[in-house]
DNA sequence: CTGTTTTTTGCAACCGGTTGCAAAATTTTC
DNA sequence: GAAAATTTTGCAACCGGTTGCAAAAAACAG
């Protein structure tokens, strides 16, 4: 069917090895037998099969891409710049999608089965132990948004969010506010817990009273909403601490229905700066996490990982900032 | 480095082939044998290489994903849909972005060098003649999301666009409007072509009257808002039809910035039904597109192609219906 | 023009599986 | 228990490329 090396070969009226020569990068051939080749692969509408290069050279330019939230837009940034990104490179993603049911070992298996030449973790909410599966199997991981470990042993490319938590404690003191929530991501994810933790530790030190503490059940609109009439049971707040935009416009809408007005009756801080933060329904005030940074940097990460694989485990963080806009009372 | 079958096969103390047929599908081995090499590759851990079969069977249960709107929160729906539907029928979506930039061709080319058993166009706005390239290569293609031909030459699996532009005009009509407005996704989209011709054919007929009719850029916020404004300079409409939900929220925002309260002074009716339609800052009533059954349906039909390539191409229409929420005046 | 060095070329083995075919082993039949 | 029918097994060729190695060709030096 498809056309082959050979059937080139012998058009061109060469070997096979010439043929295979012409179409890798840095081989030698001569400046004749390579336009013979050429040309008769034009006409033959040849192209190389990456399946049988793989088998041969042990490289696939497959990168494994892992995901486990289809919920929040904020990832199809993510897929955007991944794609982009590895297709530049000459790379293909193979998606993985992590739903709750699938066994994580059973991808782990399938990665390996396609000889993926790296992987990319795109998650703050999976545990560290799923990223070192790959490194066990010894492919080149990197965990995109994970947690920051300052002795790691794989590599992460994200933020520290202890310190970005602390941050929005910073920012909701500068806005004169004294009592406040915190609206955190799902309780078991990382990212959560430690934005969690650093928000609690400098509203402490800054003498912030938080007065109601949360976790919703995941990142979505719909248990952003949820946490927040929760919430506003017992609403000594001024203002809150989303652990995410999505979250944060749910607990938005939930606010407003309760027919409290923003940021007059009660503030919000997001986290993400994700697209839609400026929206005008929702002008969010927001922590902007560099996605795109963190995306760049760990694609990069991986590929030069292809090359030398026992390079150590490197932490790369990437600051953080406010972004103003009107879910916080003016200073 | 990895374990490969004749490892196994040593160690088992059988042949290759009855450590190959253990691992394919209908292969015939006595219980005794297979025992023993499962025995094998347990211990070893061994798990056969997706990359040899492939090259063997000439089949990579890779399927190619083709989207071009990343912007567009509908997608990371239609992302999940498909990774899972995928998932659970042992196949993978190899993502292809196609921004702007990259050449149609030079995709194809890809595709056709991983040797991708299928491909699935998913996308409103590529030209049919996107398709057509994959089947003139002769891989199994289907058109999701495309323009409903009557005499197709390639599946294509989707909605009637013409025929849910004309229920945007009757529902419309439901509500008492008599002047309204077309906004339609980017001119150079099918979609927004055939929601547009039957919006104003069924508006015609039934004597509504469009008084104004513009097409956004892209199926994005900020186009929706772009063109809100522009629209608002001469308002003689009583309400608005979106050619996608994305765009009418952008366009909604744009009405409430400029003054105008929803449905009171302005109404609108989108396109979609994505998740967000239904959040309270919007609460949009919406034409829903049935995305999950066609990405299903589009899955089931490029499945059945592998199996038999010179299916006649078919067409897979699914209805929309009107999901009526608080955008437009009560009836 | 010859001898040396460098570049190009083809051979053949290999990557890790699958599969048609015939021989061997097992099961069935009488 | 032998013959026939059926199932299981191993051999060897194949899928479509890459690559180390040695021979051949070309380039260079004197």
């Amino acid at each position: 069917m498809a056309v082959t090396l050979k059937e080139v070969a012998e058009r061109a009226g060469v070997s096979r090895s010439a043929v295979s020569r012409t179409f890798t990068q840095g081989a030698s051939v001569s400046a004749k037998t390579r336009k013979k080749v050429e040309k008769a692969a034009r006409d033959l509408g040849y192209s190389p099969s990456l399946i049988a290069r793989s088998l041969a050279t042990n490289r696939t330019k497959l990168i494994g891409l892992i995901a486990n939230n289809f919920q929040n837009p904020v990832f199809l940034e993510v897929f955007d710049l991944y794609t982009r990104a590895l297709q530049e490179r000459n790379l293909r993603p193979l998606l993985v999608n992590l739903t709750d049911q699938t066994d994580p070992s059973a991808s782990v298996q399938l990665l390996k089965q396609y000889s993926v030449d790296g992987v990319i973790v795109a998650s703050s909410t999976l545990p560290p132990l799923f990223a070192h599966a790959f490194k066990e199997a010894q492919v080149p991981v990197v965990h995109a948004f994970g947690r920051f470990a300052s002795t790691p042993d794989i590599h992460i490319v994200g933020i520290d969010n202890e310190h970005c938590g602390a941050l929005a404690a910073e920012t909701l003191q500068k806005h004169r506010y004294k009592r406040v929530a915190f609206l955190g991501g799902p309780q078991s994810a990382t990212s959560a817990q430690d934005r969690g933790a650093g928000f609690t530790r400098r509203a402490k030190e800054i003498g912030l009273e938080i007065v109601s503490s949360l976790y919703a059940d995941a990142y979505a609109y719909n248990s952003g909403q949820q946490a927040m009439r929760e919430l506003l049971e017992d609403r000594r707040f001024e203002a809150v601490f989303c652990g995410d935009d999505l979250i944060c416009m749910g607990a938005m809408d939930a606010a407003r229905d309760a027919g409290l007005s923003i940021p007059q009756d009660v503030g919000f801080i997001g986290f993400n700066d994700m697209n839609m933060a400026a929206w005008q329904a929702y002008s969010l005030t927001t922590i902007r996490q560099p996605t795109s940074e963190i995306i760049l940097s760990s694609v990069d990460l991986v590929v030069s990982m292809l090359d030398t694989p026992e390079r150590a485990p490197e932490v790369r963080l990437f600051p953080c900032s406010v972004v103003e806009r009107s879910t916080l009372r003016p200073v």
